[in-house]
DNA sequence: GTCTATAGCTAGATAGAC
DNA sequence: GTCTATCTAGCTATAGAC
């Protein structure tokens, strides 16, 4: 048999993720793709219909990723926040799509071991949610600014997750 | 006089803010600027020596006009804040190059209003640092979640805000 | 499954007429 | 200051040979 394969789908995915947190999504091109996986671009219209389909592919991945992150991490609030930002600092491609609005699948599910965790302490629903909310937007906004090199004055950065956990979720203090 | 100006630099300026705040920063090309502005792409080089001319200059605006926000703003927590995520959703696009790295030049001086508050406060330079970085983490994610629509479980998202600067500064309560 | 060839598009940028 | 014409380059995607 002629042809043999010499990318997969797999490897095409691996090779997007690199390209995605090398150069951002414009840069994930089928050509550069080709390129690495040592095929000419044409070839991965045989893995995926289209552009918009690896981007889909991508996506769907990255929220099963980071699911598999939290639910693996230890269930307090330092354990999951490290989980994030590890996971943030770790794949920078995958993450960046996580935040992109799109289709309300399943991006809901990924993050629930937080809400979970969250109303065991709190024991109240609502202020788990608006909690949650506050941790996940400092967590996103710490984990941009660090990639980006947006702290400027000095000292050391990271030194601001934990005293921000700690003001975010008092209740947690000494229970982790 | 023939070649009567149609455009003009501030015109250009604008036109690309708007551009970036719509499409993204590989979205604003001089093709697209200059069919808004009613010229053909080649004119534009005579405003601007090139393309990464144009996005510097917009990026030396957007911190100053960032930085005319906030000095205009009450000089409390949540006078700073909301004065911050107005300029967030009000300038998408300038908004969108500040946490960009690259140079280091005047970014510092936009967000002096915040340090200099919170040294009022808490009375204590380093401390005062470590919450601002909070803080701005806090709001950078909270901007970006919020016009992805990235708070997808009910509820009025809005309401953590109020809720995250109080956990995050609890001793300006009382006193904004 | 890979390849070559190709079509169609958009982009950045320059040259030179008006 | 604006225009047309042009060049280079990179991208998506299809057709068809092997």
């Amino acid at each position: 048999m002629p042809a043999v394969a010499k990318t997969s789908r797999q490897d095409i995915l691996r090779t997007a993720e690199d390209l995605l947190g090398q150069r951002g999504e414009e840069g994930v091109t089928f050509l550069q793709i080709a390129k690495r996986c040592g095929v000419k671009g044409p070839s991965l219209y045989k893995h995926f219909p289209d552009r918009e389909a690896l981007i889909h592919e991508l996506e769907v991945r990255a929220f099963a990723q980071l699911g598999n992150q939290l639910s693996a991490a230890p269930q307090s609030v330092i354990g999951l926040a490290s989980a994030f930002l590890s996971f943030a600092s770790l794949n920078p491609g995958p993450y960046s799509l996580l935040f992109k609005s799109g289709d309300p699948s399943l991006p809901t599910e990924a993050i629930r071991p937080v809400l979970v965790l969250l109303e065991n302490i709190l024991g109240n629903r609502e202020e788990a949610l608006t909690r949650a909310r506050v941790i996940a937007s400092f967590l996103h906004g710490y984990a941009l600014m660090e990639r980006s090199g947006a702290f400027r004055l000095g000292g050391d950065p990271a030194a601001c997750v934990a005293v921000g956990l700690k003001l975010i979720v008092p209740e947690a203090s000494g229970t982790n």
